[in-house]
RNA sequence: GACAAGGUGGCUGAAUGGUUAAGGUGGCAGACUGCAAAUCUGUUUUUUACAGGUUCGAAUCCUGUCCUUGUCUCCA
């Protein structure tokens, strides 16, 4: 039996507009498509919560016993600049601005997006499949649309008709839009001569002499449009229809609402059964954007190499961070808030690492079973991984009550406990417990306890100017030395 | 301008009709200490942007105003 038979999730579905509640196409199985990045330059902090929160989810699904096969894509071609610039490839266009072959900035970033998401403990999606490397699928998909009539060919370009297919189906309805007042607001740009209605976009680009990302295709050489490649990804992957599609809010429109369109002209119905949109990530209550310097790359907060903050934060503080946060909400960094997340996780993992050491009761004066279904409870509303984490703090609640003397826990329970903690703080919230690897075992370590042994013996015989100097000296170097009842502990800064 | 999501304490951030509005952090007090720091415990602050309305009862529903973020053109 496995635990998602007695754990019923809800998730929100943006489609409808409501926590439904979650039952996969096939008993057991989820499969599930997200977004990814665009390799054409170091990726952002905001993607970063984006995939956060698919990776939380991810984990929270295999840790319910669900078999998950998670599909995250590379786009290493296809989106256009703007159509001012006769369609340039956003790749290409770094790529001659920097004097490297396209592929060499895609290899590039990649490398970059692999080792932040790998910094901050992500694990790796079951299939992570790039857009050139399914060109052939998107041709067959742009063959199939124009088949069945909800598209169009203009000089070697393939546009969607969106107002024919608005006919049978309705475009527009992931975003609560309407075609009407899309065709109403929509400005005139020159470049869209060939489109019959500017809100149609486009399956399949020409690509004129000097573009350098080309592939031949029934209508010249080209390259796709840029929502073809999810739809063609997806289906390949996970089927006509399958669970769970996520992304950042800001793929809702148009990207979102193309993929369903395509589709639905395709396979002559909605591909995607819940639909989930992480929110923004603001800095000081702007948006984070490159133009205004209100931006912050991932790894200028791991080295504390910016001008933002006070410190450096590791990976873990801020995955903390996030995780205090509901994926829907837009969530605000800035020093003071980080500043607090660090405290409450170097809170949170102090509990880890005592909790093992209690003293063994006879009763336990709290009651784990109902704890962590509280915990189950959290997750199970549509990931609400505050309330866990306020649950968590529960724990470590009773485990210093415990520490102190003025409660009690059996020796059973503790085994529970620590079970039912460990499972969430890292198996699903990815948490890594950064003070575990300590210094014990290395050379510092003996160093430092050899210090602590000296200024015991100086305060032994009341010589306070040379302990505290030991102590001084010692944290001017990082090494701060914490005096407990059972004696002196250290941590490196 | 249109559409979407929001506006909760010093900061961060949960709770969508029902007893004292969660948790973290900060402040304050106590314990510990030679003194500090660290740690632990207790405690404190908001009446939920603003103005109306519905209801026995609203942060939560409705109307209007102001503001923020997103989308409408590449973007998580």
């Amino acid at each position: 039996m496995q635990l998602f038979e007695n754990q019923p999730l809800k998730i929100y579905n943006s489609l409808s507009g409501k926590k439904e509640v979650f039952t996969p196409l096939s008993k057991g199985h989820v499969g599930m498509y997200v977004c990814g990045p665009t390799v054409y330059s170091n990726v952002h902090l905001g993607n970063c919560r984006t995939f956060m929160s698919f990776d939380m989810i991810f984990r929270y699904l295999r840790h319910l016993g669900y078999k998950v096969r998670y599909v995250r894509n590379i786009t290493d071609a296809g989106h256009l600049v703007d159509d001012a610039d006769d369609g340039e490839d956003k790749i290409a266009k770094k790529a001659r601005l920097e004097k490297l072959e396209p592929m060499e900035v895609v290899q590039r970033y990649t490398v970059d997006f692999h080792n932040i998401l790998d910094q901050f403990n992500f694990l790796p999606p079951s299939i992570e499949p790039t857009a050139t490397g399914h060109i052939i699928e998107q041709i067959e998909i742009v063959k199939d649309i124009l088949a069945k009539g909800y598209a169009y060919e203009v000089n070697g370009s393939v546009y969607f008709d969106v107002a024919t297919f608005n006919e049978t189906n309705e475009y527009g309805k992931l975003s609560g839009r309407k075609l009407e007042d899309m065709v109403a607001n929509t400005r005139a740009l020159a470049a869209q001569d060939e489109k019959k209605n500017p809100q149609d976009f486009a399956l399949w680009k020409k690509a004129e002499p000097q573009h350098i990302m080309r592939w031949p295709s029934p209508w010249g050489d080209g390259f796709p449009g840029w929502h073809l490649e999810c739809t063609a990804m997806s289906t390949k992957y996970l089927g006509e229809t399958f669970d769970i599609h996520g992304g950042g809010m800001d793929l809702k429109f148009p990207h979102h609402e193309c993929e369903i369109a395509q589709a639905e002209a395709c396979y002559g119905h909605s591909p995607v059964r819940y639909w989930l949109h992480a929110n923004m990530l603001t800095m000081n209550g702007k948006k984070m954007a490159k133009s205004t310097g209100n931006n912050i790359l991932p790894g200028e907060i791991f080295s504390g190499e910016n001008s933002i903050l006070s410190k450096a934060f590791t990976p873990s503080v801020v995955r903390f961070f996030m995780m205090q946060a509901h994926y829907t909400s837009i969530l605000d960094l800035s020093n003071d808030a980080l500043l607090a997340s660090e405290k409450g996780y170097q809170r949170l993992m102090e509990a880890l690492t005592t909790l093992p050491k209690l003293t063994v009761g006879t009763k336990t004066d709290f009651d784990i079973v109902a704890w962590k279904q509280g915990c189950y409870d959290a997750m199970n509303d549509d990931f609400n991984t505050p309330i866990l984490i306020a649950q968590l703090f529960e724990a470590v609640k009773r485990i210093n009550l415990v520490k102190e003397g003025k409660e009690t826990i059996t020796a059973a329970d503790i085994t529970l406990l620590k079970e039912s903690i460990n499972a969430f703080v890292f198996e699903v919230l990815g948490l890594e417990n950064e003070r575990a690897s300590g210094v014990d075992s290395n050379k510092l370590g003996g160093v430092v306890e050899l210090l602590i042994q000296l200024r015991m013996e100086a305060r032994a015989n009341k010589d306070f100017a040379t302990s505290d100097k030991i102590r001084d000296q010692l944290a001017a170097l990082g090494i701060q030395l914490k005096d407990g009842k059972d004696g002196t502990t250290f941590t490196v800064a």
